[in-house]
DNA sequence: GTCGCCGTTCAGCTTCCGTTCAGGATCATT
DNA sequence: AATGATCCTGAACGGAAGCTGAACGGCGAC
Protein backbone atom coordinates (compact mmCIF):
# COMPACT_ATOMS: atom_id res chain seq x y z
CA UNK A 1 0.00 0.00 0.00
CA UNK A 2 1.24 3.48 -0.77
CA UNK A 3 0.15 6.74 0.54
CA UNK A 4 0.50 10.61 0.46
CA UNK A 5 0.27 12.64 3.13
CA UNK A 6 -0.26 16.29 2.41
CA UNK A 7 0.10 18.41 5.17
CA UNK A 8 2.66 21.12 5.95
CA UNK A 9 2.60 21.09 9.47
CA UNK A 10 5.91 19.09 10.44
CA UNK A 11 4.65 17.63 13.24
CA UNK A 12 1.37 16.24 12.38
CA UNK A 13 3.06 15.67 8.77
CA UNK A 14 5.48 12.92 11.00
CA UNK A 15 3.09 11.90 13.55
CA UNK A 16 0.85 10.90 10.04
CA UNK A 17 3.46 9.21 8.84
CA UNK A 18 4.82 6.97 11.24
CA UNK A 19 1.71 5.71 12.36
CA UNK A 20 0.56 4.43 8.45
CA UNK A 21 4.06 3.54 8.76
CA UNK A 22 3.79 1.45 11.36
CA UNK A 23 0.71 -0.35 10.00
CA UNK A 24 2.69 -1.49 6.93
CA UNK A 25 1.99 1.62 4.29
CA UNK A 26 4.73 3.15 2.28
CA UNK A 27 4.33 6.81 2.82
CA UNK A 28 5.39 9.91 0.95
CA UNK A 29 4.88 13.19 1.96
CA UNK A 30 4.18 16.63 -0.23
CA UNK A 31 3.85 20.10 1.94
CA UNK A 32 2.26 22.32 -0.39
CA UNK A 33 -0.48 22.17 -2.84
CA UNK A 34 2.28 22.27 -6.06
CA UNK A 35 3.99 19.47 -4.99
CA UNK A 36 0.63 17.79 -3.83
CA UNK A 37 -1.04 18.23 -7.38
CA UNK A 38 1.58 16.96 -9.43
CA UNK A 39 2.51 14.28 -7.56
CA UNK A 40 -1.14 13.08 -6.77
CA UNK A 41 -1.56 12.95 -10.74
CA UNK A 42 1.41 11.00 -11.50
CA UNK A 43 1.93 8.87 -8.97
CA UNK A 44 -0.20 5.61 -8.46
CA UNK A 45 -1.39 6.19 -4.78
CA UNK A 46 -4.01 3.77 -2.87
CA UNK A 47 -4.77 6.66 -0.66
CA UNK A 48 -4.28 10.51 0.45
CA UNK A 49 -4.58 12.60 3.37
CA UNK A 50 -4.57 15.64 2.76
CA UNK A 51 -4.45 18.76 4.83
CA UNK A 52 -7.29 21.02 3.99
CA UNK A 53 -5.52 24.23 6.00
CA UNK A 54 -2.59 24.72 3.18
CA UNK A 55 -0.29 27.61 2.64
CA UNK A 56 -1.15 29.15 -1.05
CA UNK A 57 -3.09 26.99 -3.03
CA UNK A 58 -6.20 25.65 -1.77
CA UNK A 59 -6.87 22.30 -0.47
CA UNK A 60 -9.83 21.31 -2.02
CA UNK A 61 -8.05 22.86 -5.31
CA UNK A 62 -5.80 20.09 -5.02
CA UNK A 63 -8.59 17.60 -4.49
CA UNK A 64 -10.33 19.26 -7.37
CA UNK A 65 -7.55 19.19 -9.60
CA UNK A 66 -6.65 15.48 -8.83
CA UNK A 67 -10.71 14.10 -9.79
CA UNK A 68 -10.41 15.99 -12.66
CA UNK A 69 -6.92 14.36 -13.74
CA UNK A 70 -8.36 11.13 -13.21
CA UNK A 71 -7.04 10.17 -10.10
CA UNK A 72 -9.31 7.36 -7.90
CA UNK A 73 -7.95 6.79 -5.01
CA UNK A 74 -9.87 7.55 -1.49
CA UNK A 75 -9.01 10.88 -0.03
CA UNK A 76 -9.40 11.47 3.41
CA UNK A 77 -9.08 14.93 4.61
CA UNK A 78 -7.95 16.35 7.85
CA UNK A 79 -8.80 19.94 8.99
CA UNK A 80 -9.44 22.19 12.15
CA UNK A 81 -12.11 23.51 10.09
CA UNK A 82 -15.33 22.31 11.72
CA UNK A 83 -17.72 24.19 9.21
CA UNK A 84 -20.63 22.44 7.50
CA UNK A 85 -20.08 24.28 3.72
CA UNK A 86 -15.94 22.96 4.30
CA UNK A 87 -17.61 19.16 4.56
CA UNK A 88 -20.04 19.27 1.79
CA UNK A 89 -17.11 21.12 -0.24
CA UNK A 90 -15.12 18.73 0.31
CA UNK A 91 -17.61 15.78 -0.63
CA UNK A 92 -18.37 17.56 -3.51
CA UNK A 93 -14.84 17.57 -4.71
CA UNK A 94 -14.70 13.51 -4.12
CA UNK A 95 -13.26 13.06 -0.57
CA UNK A 96 -14.59 9.94 1.30
CA UNK A 97 -13.81 10.72 4.68
CA UNK A 98 -13.35 13.71 6.77
CA UNK A 99 -10.94 13.92 10.24
CA UNK A 100 -11.49 17.21 12.29
CA UNK A 101 -8.34 18.46 14.01
CA UNK A 102 -7.43 18.13 16.87
CA UNK A 103 -7.38 14.19 16.05
CA UNK A 104 -5.87 11.06 17.44
CA UNK A 105 -3.35 9.12 15.13
CA UNK A 106 -5.15 5.94 15.92
CA UNK A 107 -8.40 7.19 14.36
CA UNK A 108 -6.68 8.90 11.19
CA UNK A 109 -4.64 4.96 10.23
CA UNK A 110 -8.07 3.54 11.03
CA UNK A 111 -10.19 5.33 8.81
CA UNK A 112 -7.53 4.88 6.06
CA UNK A 113 -7.44 1.41 6.52
CA UNK A 114 -11.13 0.97 5.97
CA UNK A 115 -10.89 3.32 2.78
CA UNK A 116 -8.20 1.07 1.33
CA UNK A 117 -9.92 -1.79 2.00
CA UNK A 118 -13.59 -0.58 0.52
CA UNK A 119 -11.40 0.38 -2.19
CA UNK A 120 -9.56 -2.87 -2.90
CA UNK A 121 -12.47 -4.34 -3.20
CA UNK A 122 -13.73 -3.46 -6.66
CA UNK A 123 -10.07 -4.33 -8.22
CA UNK A 124 -11.12 -5.35 -11.49
CA UNK A 125 -10.61 -9.23 -11.56
CA UNK A 126 -9.85 -9.90 -15.66
CA UNK A 127 -8.93 -13.81 -16.85
CA UNK A 128 -7.19 -13.60 -20.07
CA UNK A 129 -6.48 -16.65 -22.31
CA UNK A 130 -4.02 -15.79 -25.26
CA UNK A 131 -5.83 -12.45 -26.63
CA UNK A 132 -8.98 -12.88 -25.12
CA UNK A 133 -9.64 -11.57 -21.87
CA UNK A 134 -12.95 -11.57 -19.87
CA UNK A 135 -13.94 -8.61 -17.01
CA UNK A 136 -16.00 -10.82 -14.59
CA UNK A 137 -17.34 -7.61 -13.15
CA UNK A 138 -18.23 -5.85 -16.39
CA UNK A 139 -19.08 -9.53 -17.71
CA UNK A 140 -17.82 -8.51 -21.03
CA UNK A 141 -15.01 -10.07 -22.74
CA UNK A 142 -12.76 -8.60 -25.20
CA UNK A 143 -10.24 -10.11 -28.04
CA UNK A 144 -7.61 -7.86 -28.11
CA UNK A 145 -8.78 -4.92 -26.70
CA UNK A 146 -11.56 -5.13 -28.93
CA UNK A 147 -15.29 -5.62 -27.08
CA UNK A 148 -16.73 -9.28 -28.37
CA UNK A 149 -20.69 -9.14 -29.35
CA UNK A 150 -21.83 -12.41 -27.99
CA UNK A 151 -24.90 -14.08 -27.21
CA UNK A 152 -25.90 -14.90 -23.88
CA UNK A 153 -24.72 -19.00 -24.56
CA UNK A 154 -21.77 -18.10 -26.45
CA UNK A 155 -20.91 -16.15 -23.33
CA UNK A 156 -21.97 -18.87 -21.13
CA UNK A 157 -19.49 -21.18 -23.08
CA UNK A 158 -16.53 -18.81 -23.94
CA UNK A 159 -16.76 -17.57 -19.86
CA UNK A 160 -16.74 -21.43 -18.85
CA UNK A 161 -13.92 -22.22 -21.37
CA UNK A 162 -11.65 -19.30 -20.47
CA UNK A 163 -11.86 -20.01 -16.67
CA UNK A 164 -10.60 -23.15 -17.83
CA UNK A 165 -8.08 -21.78 -20.25
CA UNK A 166 -5.17 -24.39 -21.48
CA UNK A 167 -7.27 -27.86 -20.26
CA UNK A 168 -9.49 -30.47 -21.93
CA UNK A 169 -13.08 -29.80 -21.75
CA UNK A 170 -15.15 -32.61 -22.41
CA UNK A 171 -18.49 -31.94 -24.13
CA UNK A 172 -20.01 -33.39 -20.73
CA UNK A 173 -18.47 -31.11 -18.65
CA UNK A 174 -19.55 -28.25 -20.90
CA UNK A 175 -22.66 -29.13 -20.98
CA UNK A 176 -23.32 -29.59 -17.36
CA UNK A 177 -21.57 -26.32 -16.78
CA UNK A 178 -23.79 -24.11 -19.10
CA UNK A 179 -26.96 -26.06 -19.51
CA UNK A 180 -29.13 -25.43 -16.09
CA UNK A 181 -30.48 -28.98 -14.43
CA UNK A 182 -32.15 -31.48 -16.85
CA UNK A 183 -31.94 -30.23 -20.52
CA UNK A 184 -31.75 -32.53 -22.60
CA UNK A 185 -28.23 -32.77 -23.46
CA UNK A 186 -27.59 -33.07 -28.11
CA UNK A 187 -24.05 -31.67 -28.03
CA UNK A 188 -24.98 -30.71 -31.35
CA UNK A 189 -26.22 -27.79 -30.30
CA UNK A 190 -23.05 -26.99 -28.51
CA UNK A 191 -20.95 -28.13 -31.57
CA UNK A 192 -22.73 -25.20 -33.43
CA UNK A 193 -22.21 -22.71 -30.69
CA UNK A 194 -18.10 -23.75 -30.65
CA UNK A 195 -18.40 -23.28 -34.29
CA UNK A 196 -19.99 -19.69 -34.35
CA UNK A 197 -17.28 -18.88 -31.38
CA UNK A 198 -14.94 -19.65 -33.24
CA UNK A 199 -16.03 -17.48 -36.01
CA UNK A 200 -15.74 -14.38 -33.42
CA UNK A 201 -12.76 -15.46 -31.79
CA UNK A 202 -10.34 -16.97 -34.15
CA UNK A 203 -10.35 -20.72 -36.04
CA UNK A 204 -7.72 -21.69 -33.98
CA UNK A 205 -8.28 -20.63 -30.36
CA UNK A 206 -10.57 -23.53 -29.80
CA UNK A 207 -8.77 -26.32 -30.61
CA UNK A 208 -10.65 -29.97 -30.63
CA UNK A 209 -9.45 -32.96 -29.50
CA UNK A 210 -11.04 -35.90 -30.97
CA UNK A 211 -12.81 -37.72 -28.46
CA UNK A 212 -11.77 -35.68 -25.53
CA UNK A 213 -13.30 -32.34 -26.05
CA UNK A 214 -12.25 -29.12 -26.54
CA UNK A 215 -9.38 -26.83 -24.93
CA UNK A 216 -8.92 -23.07 -25.38
CA UNK A 217 -5.85 -21.96 -25.97
CA UNK A 218 -3.91 -20.35 -23.57
CA UNK B 1 -30.36 2.38 -4.38
CA UNK B 2 -31.56 0.12 -1.66
CA UNK B 3 -30.67 0.97 2.00
CA UNK B 4 -31.54 -1.10 5.21
CA UNK B 5 -31.52 1.19 8.56
CA UNK B 6 -31.09 -0.38 11.81
CA UNK B 7 -32.44 2.02 14.43
CA UNK B 8 -34.60 1.40 17.56
CA UNK B 9 -36.04 4.54 17.85
CA UNK B 10 -39.03 5.13 15.92
CA UNK B 11 -38.30 8.97 15.53
CA UNK B 12 -34.65 8.27 14.28
CA UNK B 13 -35.16 5.59 12.18
CA UNK B 14 -38.01 8.06 10.49
CA UNK B 15 -36.06 11.04 9.90
CA UNK B 16 -33.47 8.96 8.30
CA UNK B 17 -35.53 6.89 6.37
CA UNK B 18 -37.67 9.91 5.54
CA UNK B 19 -34.33 11.80 4.32
CA UNK B 20 -32.99 8.74 2.07
CA UNK B 21 -35.86 8.47 0.75
CA UNK B 22 -36.16 11.64 -0.32
CA UNK B 23 -32.49 11.25 -1.85
CA UNK B 24 -34.38 8.39 -4.13
CA UNK B 25 -33.31 5.80 -1.89
CA UNK B 26 -35.46 2.86 -1.27
CA UNK B 27 -35.39 2.47 2.90
CA UNK B 28 -36.58 -1.03 4.52
CA UNK B 29 -35.97 -0.74 8.65
CA UNK B 30 -35.57 -3.43 11.13
CA UNK B 31 -35.80 -1.70 14.91
CA UNK B 32 -34.09 -5.14 16.70
CA UNK B 33 -30.69 -6.92 16.32
CA UNK B 34 -32.36 -10.04 14.95
CA UNK B 35 -34.36 -8.50 12.55
CA UNK B 36 -31.65 -6.91 11.18
CA UNK B 37 -28.94 -9.86 11.18
CA UNK B 38 -31.69 -11.92 9.26
CA UNK B 39 -32.21 -8.93 6.95
CA UNK B 40 -28.74 -7.82 6.14
CA UNK B 41 -27.74 -11.35 5.65
CA UNK B 42 -30.16 -12.17 3.07
CA UNK B 43 -31.31 -9.20 1.03
CA UNK B 44 -28.62 -7.17 -1.62
CA UNK B 45 -28.44 -3.91 -0.18
CA UNK B 46 -26.26 -1.38 -1.07
CA UNK B 47 -25.79 0.67 2.47
CA UNK B 48 -26.65 -0.14 6.12
CA UNK B 49 -26.97 2.50 8.43
CA UNK B 50 -26.43 1.02 12.02
CA UNK B 51 -27.03 2.24 15.40
CA UNK B 52 -25.31 0.83 18.23
CA UNK B 53 -27.67 1.06 21.01
CA UNK B 54 -30.06 -1.43 19.86
CA UNK B 55 -31.81 -2.94 22.40
CA UNK B 56 -30.88 -6.80 23.02
CA UNK B 57 -28.06 -7.87 20.54
CA UNK B 58 -25.20 -5.43 20.06
CA UNK B 59 -24.95 -3.42 17.46
CA UNK B 60 -21.27 -4.65 16.98
CA UNK B 61 -22.22 -8.36 16.68
CA UNK B 62 -24.55 -7.83 14.06
CA UNK B 63 -22.18 -6.13 11.84
CA UNK B 64 -19.60 -8.63 12.39
CA UNK B 65 -22.34 -11.51 11.75
CA UNK B 66 -22.89 -9.79 8.71
CA UNK B 67 -19.65 -9.64 7.29
CA UNK B 68 -19.14 -13.13 8.41
CA UNK B 69 -21.98 -14.27 5.91
CA UNK B 70 -20.04 -12.43 3.31
CA UNK B 71 -21.95 -9.25 3.23
CA UNK B 72 -20.00 -6.59 1.58
CA UNK B 73 -22.62 -3.41 1.28
CA UNK B 74 -20.87 -0.48 3.40
CA UNK B 75 -21.91 0.10 6.64
CA UNK B 76 -22.51 3.69 8.36
CA UNK B 77 -22.43 3.20 12.35
CA UNK B 78 -24.77 5.35 14.43
CA UNK B 79 -23.98 6.59 17.90
CA UNK B 80 -24.04 8.20 21.15
CA UNK B 81 -21.25 6.89 22.34
CA UNK B 82 -18.12 8.97 21.76
CA UNK B 83 -16.00 6.63 23.36
CA UNK B 84 -12.83 5.30 21.45
CA UNK B 85 -13.14 1.66 22.37
CA UNK B 86 -16.60 1.84 20.44
CA UNK B 87 -14.92 3.62 17.14
CA UNK B 88 -12.04 0.53 17.32
CA UNK B 89 -14.67 -2.14 17.36
CA UNK B 90 -16.87 -0.64 15.02
CA UNK B 91 -13.89 0.12 12.55
CA UNK B 92 -12.47 -4.02 13.23
CA UNK B 93 -15.84 -5.33 13.22
CA UNK B 94 -16.04 -4.05 9.01
CA UNK B 95 -17.96 -0.51 9.38
CA UNK B 96 -16.75 1.98 6.75
CA UNK B 97 -18.10 5.57 8.45
CA UNK B 98 -18.98 6.81 11.91
CA UNK B 99 -21.49 9.59 12.93
CA UNK B 100 -22.26 11.00 16.69
CA UNK B 101 -25.60 11.82 17.68
CA UNK B 102 -26.42 13.88 17.60
CA UNK B 103 -26.21 14.63 13.63
CA UNK B 104 -27.74 16.14 10.93
CA UNK B 105 -29.68 15.29 8.88
CA UNK B 106 -27.81 16.31 5.80
CA UNK B 107 -25.02 14.64 6.84
CA UNK B 108 -26.15 11.21 7.50
CA UNK B 109 -27.39 11.09 4.19
CA UNK B 110 -24.22 12.63 2.71
CA UNK B 111 -22.07 9.95 3.87
CA UNK B 112 -24.27 7.23 3.05
CA UNK B 113 -24.06 8.75 -0.69
CA UNK B 114 -20.37 9.03 -0.56
CA UNK B 115 -20.11 5.16 0.59
CA UNK B 116 -22.48 3.98 -2.35
CA UNK B 117 -20.65 5.89 -4.67
CA UNK B 118 -17.25 4.90 -3.39
CA UNK B 119 -18.35 1.16 -2.84
CA UNK B 120 -19.30 1.51 -7.01
CA UNK B 121 -15.87 2.31 -7.61
CA UNK B 122 -16.34 6.07 -8.01
CA UNK B 123 -14.27 8.99 -6.59
CA UNK B 124 -16.34 11.97 -7.34
CA UNK B 125 -19.36 12.87 -6.22
CA UNK B 126 -20.52 13.55 -10.05
CA UNK B 127 -20.67 10.16 -12.08
CA UNK B 128 -20.45 10.73 -15.84
CA UNK B 129 -20.86 7.99 -18.62
CA UNK B 130 -20.90 8.95 -21.89
CA UNK B 131 -23.51 11.94 -22.22
CA UNK B 132 -24.57 11.08 -19.03
CA UNK B 133 -23.64 12.85 -15.53
CA UNK B 134 -25.05 11.82 -12.22
CA UNK B 135 -24.50 14.96 -9.28
CA UNK B 136 -24.86 12.16 -5.94
CA UNK B 137 -25.66 14.85 -4.07
CA UNK B 138 -28.04 16.83 -5.51
CA UNK B 139 -29.68 13.89 -7.19
CA UNK B 140 -29.81 15.33 -10.38
CA UNK B 141 -28.92 13.72 -13.92
CA UNK B 142 -28.01 15.78 -16.88
CA UNK B 143 -27.67 14.95 -20.88
CA UNK B 144 -24.99 16.88 -22.19
CA UNK B 145 -25.22 19.74 -19.43
CA UNK B 146 -28.90 19.89 -20.10
CA UNK B 147 -31.11 18.81 -16.75
CA UNK B 148 -33.11 15.72 -17.18
CA UNK B 149 -36.28 15.42 -16.06
CA UNK B 150 -37.02 12.51 -14.36
CA UNK B 151 -39.86 10.70 -12.62
CA UNK B 152 -39.19 8.51 -9.30
CA UNK B 153 -38.78 5.59 -10.91
CA UNK B 154 -37.11 6.40 -13.86
CA UNK B 155 -34.31 8.23 -11.74
CA UNK B 156 -33.80 4.76 -9.72
CA UNK B 157 -33.25 2.67 -12.51
CA UNK B 158 -30.68 5.04 -14.17
CA UNK B 159 -28.99 6.18 -11.12
CA UNK B 160 -28.69 2.41 -10.64
CA UNK B 161 -27.36 1.87 -14.01
CA UNK B 162 -24.79 4.95 -13.85
CA UNK B 163 -23.29 3.05 -10.87
CA UNK B 164 -23.13 0.28 -12.81
CA UNK B 165 -22.30 1.97 -16.40
CA UNK B 166 -20.59 -0.67 -18.60
CA UNK B 167 -21.76 -3.68 -16.61
CA UNK B 168 -24.02 -6.08 -17.79
CA UNK B 169 -26.93 -5.00 -15.06
CA UNK B 170 -29.53 -8.43 -14.92
CA UNK B 171 -33.49 -7.46 -14.58
CA UNK B 172 -33.34 -9.38 -11.33
CA UNK B 173 -30.02 -7.84 -10.05
CA UNK B 174 -31.90 -4.32 -11.15
CA UNK B 175 -35.63 -5.26 -9.53
CA UNK B 176 -33.51 -5.84 -6.29
CA UNK B 177 -32.30 -2.70 -6.04
CA UNK B 178 -34.39 -0.40 -7.34
CA UNK B 179 -38.15 -1.79 -5.29
CA UNK B 180 -38.17 -2.77 -1.63
CA UNK B 181 -38.35 -6.37 -0.70
CA UNK B 182 -42.24 -6.78 -0.75
CA UNK B 183 -43.21 -5.64 -4.21
CA UNK B 184 -44.02 -8.06 -6.45
CA UNK B 185 -41.60 -8.36 -9.46
CA UNK B 186 -42.61 -7.83 -12.88
CA UNK B 187 -39.88 -7.95 -15.28
CA UNK B 188 -42.28 -5.97 -17.84
CA UNK B 189 -42.74 -3.11 -15.03
CA UNK B 190 -38.79 -2.84 -15.35
CA UNK B 191 -39.03 -3.04 -19.41
CA UNK B 192 -41.21 0.17 -20.00
CA UNK B 193 -39.31 2.26 -17.55
CA UNK B 194 -36.19 1.32 -19.51
CA UNK B 195 -37.82 2.25 -22.77
CA UNK B 196 -39.02 5.35 -21.18
CA UNK B 197 -35.73 6.13 -20.13
CA UNK B 198 -34.09 5.52 -23.90
CA UNK B 199 -36.58 8.01 -25.23
CA UNK B 200 -35.34 10.64 -22.80
CA UNK B 201 -31.82 9.71 -23.24
CA UNK B 202 -31.09 8.42 -26.29
CA UNK B 203 -32.07 4.59 -27.89
CA UNK B 204 -28.72 3.31 -27.62
CA UNK B 205 -27.37 4.75 -24.64
CA UNK B 206 -28.95 1.51 -22.87
CA UNK B 207 -27.94 -1.57 -24.06
CA UNK B 208 -30.04 -4.86 -24.52
CA UNK B 209 -27.58 -8.07 -23.86
CA UNK B 210 -30.25 -10.53 -24.71
CA UNK B 211 -31.12 -13.24 -21.22
CA UNK B 212 -28.32 -11.51 -19.67
CA UNK B 213 -29.65 -7.90 -18.98
CA UNK B 214 -29.27 -4.70 -19.86
CA UNK B 215 -25.66 -2.26 -19.99
CA UNK B 216 -25.30 1.55 -20.01
CA UNK B 217 -22.83 2.71 -22.22
CA UNK B 218 -20.02 3.99 -20.31
C1' DG C 1 -64.07 16.11 -4.72
C1' DT C 2 -61.51 16.14 -8.96
C1' DC C 3 -57.67 16.51 -11.57
C1' DG C 4 -53.24 15.06 -13.12
C1' DC C 5 -49.30 12.26 -12.73
C1' DC C 6 -47.06 8.02 -12.85
C1' DG C 7 -46.23 3.12 -11.97
C1' DT C 8 -48.07 -0.91 -13.54
C1' DT C 9 -50.62 -4.20 -16.48
C1' DC C 10 -52.04 -6.11 -20.75
C1' DA C 11 -51.95 -7.61 -25.45
C1' DG C 12 -49.92 -7.77 -29.64
C1' DC C 13 -45.93 -7.65 -32.10
C1' DT C 14 -40.99 -7.96 -33.62
C1' DT C 15 -36.58 -9.61 -33.25
C1' DC C 16 -33.37 -12.74 -32.09
C1' DC C 17 -30.96 -16.93 -31.11
C1' DG C 18 -30.74 -21.74 -29.44
C1' DT C 19 -31.69 -25.83 -31.45
C1' DT C 20 -32.40 -29.17 -35.05
C1' DC C 21 -31.40 -31.36 -39.24
C1' DA C 22 -28.88 -33.03 -43.06
C1' DG C 23 -25.04 -33.43 -45.39
C1' DG C 24 -20.10 -33.01 -45.69
C1' DA C 25 -15.35 -33.11 -43.85
C1' DT C 26 -11.86 -35.23 -41.02
C1' DC C 27 -9.78 -38.72 -38.40
C1' DA C 28 -8.64 -43.47 -36.41
C1' DT C 29 -8.46 -48.18 -37.16
C1' DT C 30 -7.85 -52.16 -39.78
C1' DA D 1 -7.98 -47.62 -49.18
C1' DA D 2 -12.24 -48.63 -46.93
C1' DT D 3 -15.16 -48.02 -43.19
C1' DG D 4 -17.20 -46.20 -39.33
C1' DA D 5 -17.04 -42.73 -35.85
C1' DT D 6 -16.50 -38.11 -34.71
C1' DC D 7 -16.90 -33.50 -35.60
C1' DC D 8 -18.15 -29.34 -38.46
C1' DT D 9 -21.32 -26.26 -40.78
C1' DG D 10 -24.90 -23.88 -43.51
C1' DA D 11 -29.71 -23.27 -43.40
C1' DA D 12 -34.01 -23.04 -41.36
C1' DC D 13 -37.42 -23.23 -37.75
C1' DG D 14 -39.86 -22.13 -33.70
C1' DG D 15 -40.26 -20.33 -29.46
C1' DA D 16 -38.64 -17.24 -26.14
C1' DA D 17 -37.19 -12.62 -24.88
C1' DG D 18 -37.93 -8.13 -25.23
C1' DC D 19 -40.44 -3.82 -27.00
C1' DT D 20 -44.33 -0.71 -27.19
C1' DG D 21 -48.80 1.71 -27.42
C1' DA D 22 -52.71 2.02 -24.71
C1' DA D 23 -55.25 1.91 -20.76
C1' DC D 24 -56.07 1.30 -15.88
C1' DG D 25 -55.87 2.58 -11.14
C1' DG D 26 -53.80 4.49 -7.08
C1' DC D 27 -52.29 8.45 -4.86
C1' DG D 28 -51.11 13.04 -3.89
C1' DA D 29 -52.01 18.11 -4.94
C1' DC D 30 -55.05 21.63 -5.02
Amino acid sequence: MRALVVEDDPVIADGVAQALAKAGIVVEHASDGEEAEHLGATEPYDVAVLDLGLPGRDGIAVLETWRKQGATFPVLILTARDRWADKLAGFRAGADDYVIKPFRLEEVVLRVQALVRRAAGHAHAVITAGPLAYDTQLGTVTLEGMPLKLTAMEHRVLAYLIHRAGRVVSRTELAEHVYDGDTDRDFNALEVIIGRLRRKIGADAIETERGRGYRLKR
